[in-house]
DNA sequence: CTGTTAGCGCGTTCAG
DNA sequence: CTGAACGCGCTAACAG
């Protein structure tokens, strides 16, 4: 605490707090790092210089012998933080509170600026790598030449001999049918985004599925084309048109859900109580400002991130990642778009 | 490259490369620093060789010797990441692609975990670090006794000594009083959030000065209460039961004028022909899936990440820092619900 | 119990 | 132009 002034002082190191003390270096690093080696009298006198002086020890140096820097690198291409940052939350967690520490690092897509990324964090010997993409199309791998283990989270890896962690949208998908099936609704449609994502695609699948199994017949195919509010309006507007007795509609996303919303209200149809509206994401924002809030499946990103990290933690420790992709359990959220009164 | 495998093969260090090409690691050094003092047969052989292996160099002793790492820390308590990501991003941006990493730490709001954080950034030799909260009320500084530079975004610190960087709230209320009194308006109201935060007493400040310096008379107090959709829409049908000409209305924050745009829609009034609405933060995916599109106060986060690393830079190099707070400019982004047929 | 010695991987004198 | 030697701050074997 006593280091003293602005950004100057060299911090004390441990020669300093040896020197102070009247004992060896060896003798401070034992004494400060718990080794039962050391009297407790010179262990005291020791302890009290070092508090005094305020000696940090330096995590580059103990790195350095160590052979491990306990620090992990998340390389991303979300731009928005949407995907990355529960991700990284739940990884701190897994860690333990600051045994690990995150270099984040934000390549925009660019390939070029992701190679020159994952040199800096080789050159800074993280312990391993967890890659964050924004999409569930898979991405392109970093390859297997690395020194350190690479876990994928959301995208999972295009090489199937890594090791990738990606939420469940099938399961997402059917999830969202049973829902409005239970809540009594049978003439079900789809609204969703950009058909050439796998996250599209997979939800659609899921619906179908569901569909399928409860013994329904959606009145439309499910309509695909962007993930916006807009969007939602217009397709609602067009479905509801041309069958007017939808009772329930499975979006995509939470935007495209608030644009169905938005749209049913326009023509009169009270939500839930004519119609079921089931939004995908949970994004806060969108869903629990929505009127009536929305119904949407969690892709429980925190726990996607905590599982990350757990697997990278189990490699660097060497017990090794066994190759593929894990699709991880979604979670129903129940708001008032599909249950009145909530 | 040829490094071998999965996380196993340790990486090539400097003496490696010397032996295989067959020079003293002082020579092998020079040759892949770039120094002249290397003849051009001996330097490329080196290079031949390192590259053959892989050769990384290890940053952790360079920054031993080197006496700076080359990271920053960038510690935060917005768990959303909408600020903290644009601000690493202008960050990363400032410091030139890969010169420098970035450590991100979430204290969650917690002290104890903040500080837990802080030493560990401590201990891995940040070279600065920047704090940044999610509201623009002053925040407990982190003293003064640290060994490297301190500079505050969003959140100021409570303390004058530190250098802190926030968007000027003040100004931004009045450029959206401003622009409605260039688009034509002349009976503004003003609908914002908490007022416990300072980002909402600001933003009034600015919002009162501006109808005074108009010579105009507001034709109800702000009003304030939380920064949510709903308080947007139940403001707006009070406000409007009451006064029904009012033909601006300048909100504080994209929530909330999401929820009096909703509001007008259904009490049958239109945007912006005899209503302009306007928006704060500019948050995309609020403001561009509005109906119609938001128009918003943008704070220039990015902007102001990048001030926060060149400011920090500057202090690491020992150019010191200026104690007080930088109000920066913000900025109108104008859209639909303003300005017709944009 | 304590101190001495030897590295960890690299950059940097300073002789050759 | 090249190499031997030292130090950055720390931990881990050994001796004493």
């Amino acid at each position: 605490m006593a280091d003293g002034s602005t950004g100057t002082g060299r911090a004390a190191t441990l020669g300093d707090v040896a020197r102070l003390a009247g004992v060896s270096i060896a003798t401070a690093s034992k004494a400060i790092n718990g080794r039962d080696e050391v009297a407790q009298r010179t262990r005291a006198r020791v302890l009290a210089v070092a508090e005094e002086v305020g000696f940090t020890p330096n995590a580059l140096a103990q790195s350095l012998t160590a052979g491990r820097t306990g620090t992990v690198g998340l390389l991303t291409s979300d731009l928005e933080g949407r995907f990355v940052i529960p991700i990284l939350m739940g990884a701190e967690d897994a860690f333990g509170a600051g045994q690990v520490n995150v270099f984040l690092c934000d390549a925009r897509g660019d390939a070029i600026r992701e190679q020159y990324h994952l040199k800096a964090l080789l050159n800074r010997r993280v312990d391993g790598i967890i890659v964050v993409g924004r999409q569930t199309d898979p991405r392109p791998s970093l390859g297997h030449e690395l020194p350190v283990p690479v876990v994928y989270a959301y995208s999972p890896s295009d090489d199937p001999a890594d090791h990738s962690l990606t939420p469940d949208n099938r399961v997402g998908g059917r999830m969202a049918v049973e829902h409005l099936v239970t809540c009594g609704r049978s003439r079900i449609v789809h609204i969703t985004g950009d058909p050439t994502y796998a996250a599209a695609q997979d939800r659609a699948i899921g619906f179908r599925e569901a569909m399928a199994d409860a013994g329904l017949q959606s009145p439309a195919e499910p309509m695909f084309a962007s993930w916006t509010e807009s969007w939602g309006r217009d397709a609602a507007t067009l479905l509801f048109r041309r069958h007017p007795d939808i009772d329930g509609v499975v979006c995509g996303s939470d935007q495209i859900a608030r644009g169905v919303i938005d749209a049913l209200r326009d023509h009169g149809r009270s939500v839930p109580d004519d119609v079921a509206v089931i939004g995908y994401d949970n994004w806060q924002v969108l869903a629990t400002n929505s009127r009536p809030e929305l119904t949407s499946v969690d892709n429980n990103l925190e726990e996607l991130g905590r599982l990350a990290a757990r697997r990278l933690f189990d490699a660097i420790d060497g017990r090794g990642l066994e190759p593929g992709t894990e699709k991880l359990p979604v979670r129903l959220v129940i708001r008032g778009s599909t249950i009145p009164h909530l």
